[in-house]
DNA sequence: CCATCCTGTGAATCATGGTTCACTTCTTCA
DNA sequence: TGAAGAAGTGAACCATGATTCACAGGATGG
């Protein structure tokens, strides 16, 4: 026995795993999912396209874990200004809303990217799964409305799905066109929001 | 000259086309975009792969007038219900709303295409219209809604595409899950949409 | 009836872009 | 130092599915 992976080779080898999944990410973000083929992301992490290949297993599983990692992070922001807890539903899921929309228009191509832009199957899953996320915390919230009476009943889940869409769709447009400075047009979203959920008539 | 296009064969070549437009529409609304290649609509029509192209220029030619029909059905029975007059703008909005949803959950395969489903360029471009053809229509209403003073003013445009995406979004899981008897659905997208669209507050 | 033009045919062709693999280079350790 | 295993390379390869095209089969009208 001659050869043992050692830490520093461990670290590179981990390291360039990394540098490939950061052009990835970089290219995505620069030109969307339609200028990433594995040629440009080799070519910006400075490798050889055989090189891609020895770190992950196909294009589709790099993709897959590179919108993977961006989703949570978005997911993270959410989840928590809409777990603050002290405050309304309506509220919570308000500064969600918020929060979604800034995040979106601040990175208006990865945003694009991530709402809209055609993908191939496997990144698809985890777009689907990113919209579970988005939609589930709402639908937390939701019920704590409910539960506390703030809220009358209602299928949380649909509506929950239904304000994703609704943020979806009104920021495709403005982030296609790159209108990244619009604050009325958060401002709409989140009056929209706070009007789709109903208040508990205390009769 | 020894040949010149007669009124039978002008039938004979439109009623071609024609069966070819519809074998691909079959398709679409049987397996979707994803069972829609060019072979599999030749089949169908009982035609050779070349004489769909006599007929159409490109398969993404093809699939756009196919769309772009499919889509403008719905949308006429969009429009007849929302601009039916005599009713207020929420009561219009609703019932766009209701009659959206309905088309969609009566065919699922076609519903999910035309909402969701992965299509190349040509035919996202269609559905961006048919997106925006919808929008438009909950637009006017919406704007009439303030004219009358129903309304509190409000960015039409971005609200009307916030109901679009959210009636998609909604959509998409039953849809999917081939879950058409949603009574219950319908109505809670119903109520969503009215509680959107703020009413004016007489002071 | 035949010259001419049109429609139908489907196997061959092509374009795209992901994937492989024989080879080189580097690292480890006896 | 050299044997052995791992990482890097990139031109060749391949899969998919749209598109073409040389040829066959029908109309048309002089």
């Amino acid at each position: 026995m001659a050869y043992r992976a050692t830490e520093k080779t461990e670290a590179r080898k981990i390291a360039a795993r990394e540098r490939i999944a950061g052009a990835a990410l970089d290219q995505v973000s620069e030109g969307g999912y339609a200028s990433a083929g594995v040629q440009a992301v080799a070519d910006r992490a400075d490798v050889a396209v055989g090189t891609v290949y020895r770190h992950f297993p196909s294009k589709a599983d790099l993709f897959a874990e590179v919108f993977r990692r961006a989703a949570q992070r978005e997911l993270d922001v959410v989840k928590e200004v809409t777990e603050a807890d002290g405050r309304g539903a309506r509220e919570r899921c308000a500064a969600g809303v918020e929060a979604f929309c800034r995040r979106a228009l601040a990175g208006p191509v990865l945003g694009y990217a991530q709402i809209a832009e055609p993908v191939d199957p496997a990144v698809e899953s985890e777009r689907l799964r990113l919209r579970r996320g988005y939609r589930d915390l709402f639908v937390a919230a939701l019920e704590d409305g409910v539960q506390s009476g703030e809220l009358e009943p209602h299928d949380s889940q649909t509506v929950a799905a239904a304000l994703v869409g609704a943020l979806g769709e009104a920021l495709v447009g403005p982030l296609s066109r790159r209108e990244c400075q619009s604050e009325a047009l958060v401002a709409t979203l989140v009056q929209f929001c706070e009007n789709a959920l109903t208040k508990r008539v205390t009769a």
